[in-house]
DNA sequence: TCCTCAATTAATAAAATCTTCATAAATAAA
DNA sequence: TTTATTTATGAAGATTTTATTAATTGAGGA
């Protein structure tokens, strides 16, 4: 069969859990790209070369995401995405070139998503990518911050240190988000305060406190008993 | 010129003491109102009433304070807020819709310093901006005070020399960053009593001398032995 | 409904820092 | 040199801040 797309990533075990994402471009050099950048972020690849048959095509992968080149040849980028807009509403990323703000325009009034400009720093794209897919479904897969060696994940919730996995609590999360975001500089118990509780009615001082202690249980557990430091009188700082 | 943004309140002779706020949110309504607000209370607020180059602009602007709208259209506030991290370290306060549970738990995660949700009461909001301002107030735009080989980190509370770190307690930053600020003049010890105890009576004098004498000998540890000078009958000066 | 787990409160313990005290040193004045 | 005044230091003791552990509450799932 002589396949008109071409799909990266075909683990079948991990499919349920990917998003698919079809990306619509003529270069083959940023295709390559493009798909290498996103199969190694979990992404299920597909790439259409030419807009023959696209809309059928679209129809029949049903991505989850389309990322569409704008300067496509022998079709406007645009028509299509018109033409994709009456059938069904899977969210688009136009991807234009340089310094053509009126494409930006224009592809939003078309129904676009989201747009980007070439050339494109792929870390903003995959942000983008998400942003977009967390809006549409609700869920992406976000980043994961790092701390030394551990990996953190906010969406699930886990720290990751090789294999060893530690599961975090929310509160848990909040506050090493917070702190593991703000390294630079002593955070105040106030402000941990107000990120966990807002302004909330009175929430005893200690529940801080304690909170704090657990997480540090936890962290001493995967090998790391000290990366909270407390700065007394004055807060606390990730080491 | 077509400048993307708004200055309001620019009285330059006052520049110097305002902190600058920019505005990120697309309700012009909104945006009217909060101007007004902040600038009542003497911030310089700048409005940005969408993302097309807002990183650029805020890196160009330099604000002391982001308010950032995170239901802005086509881009996700913490796509910006993201890349915005990567780049510099300006706080930001998220402004969340009202039943957006996961946005406030997110914008955490991605590093904002404050969230609060819609709609908002102006004077929580002035309180939380001064709150976030007061943190970051006069270390903001240089985190290190050098001072000869020495590196002063109030927000770690820290003097760095070389890979030495030397950790110092509340009143012991208290006082090196007073004086470290008046390098020029001698500062009398009422001064100094007065930035720590500020006008509680009860305070023995001599607590100030025996603060002195531990700050001393914490930088005689790593190797500046006279660095506070006494000015017998006057007050100390750094040499 | 009961059970489980996380979140909060409560009670107590442990630290770290700060202040005081007693006394010594340093400087200025007599 | 002696004396008075101001500042220094070291070591308690006190105070405040943070930790820990256990008990209670409360919500969501079996």
């Amino acid at each position: 069969m002589d396949l008109n797309y071409i799909c990266y990533n075909n683990k079948k075990e991990m499919w349920e859990n990917m998003s698919k994402i079809m990306v619509i471009e003529d270069d083959k050099l940023i295709c390559n790209e493009l798909a290498k950048l996103l199969e190694h972020h979990n992404y299920e690849v597909y790439l259409l070369k030419d807009f023959k048959e696209a809309l059928k095509e679209i129809l029949e992968v049903s991505p989850d995401l389309i990322l569409l080149d704008i300067n496509i040849p022998y079709i406007n980028g645009e028509v299509l995405l018109q033409n994709l807009r009456k059938e069904t509403n899977i969210p688009v990323i136009m991807v234009t070139s340089i310094n053509s703000e009126i494409d930006e325009a224009l592809s939003i009034s078309y129904g676009a998503d989201d747009y980007i400009t070439k050339p494109y720093n792929p870390n903003i794209l995959l942000l983008r990518i998400g942003a977009v897919l967390k809006r549409v479904k609700g869920s992406f897969n976000s980043p994961e911050l790092t701390y030394r060696e551990l990996k953190f994940n906010y969406q699930k919730g886990i720290i990751k240190k090789d294999n060893l996995e530690l599961e975090l609590t929310k509160n848990e999360m909040i506050i090493f988000s917070y702190l593991l975001n703000h390294q630079n500089r002593i955070v105040t118990r106030e402000e941990l305060m107000t990120t966990l509780w807002d302004n909330s009615e009175y929430v005893n001082e200690n529940a801080l406190t304690v909170n704090i202690s657990r997480l540090r249980s936890k962290l001493k557990e995967i090998g790391y008993p000290d990366v909270i430091n407390t700065k007394k009188g004055m807060g606390y700082i990730l080491l």
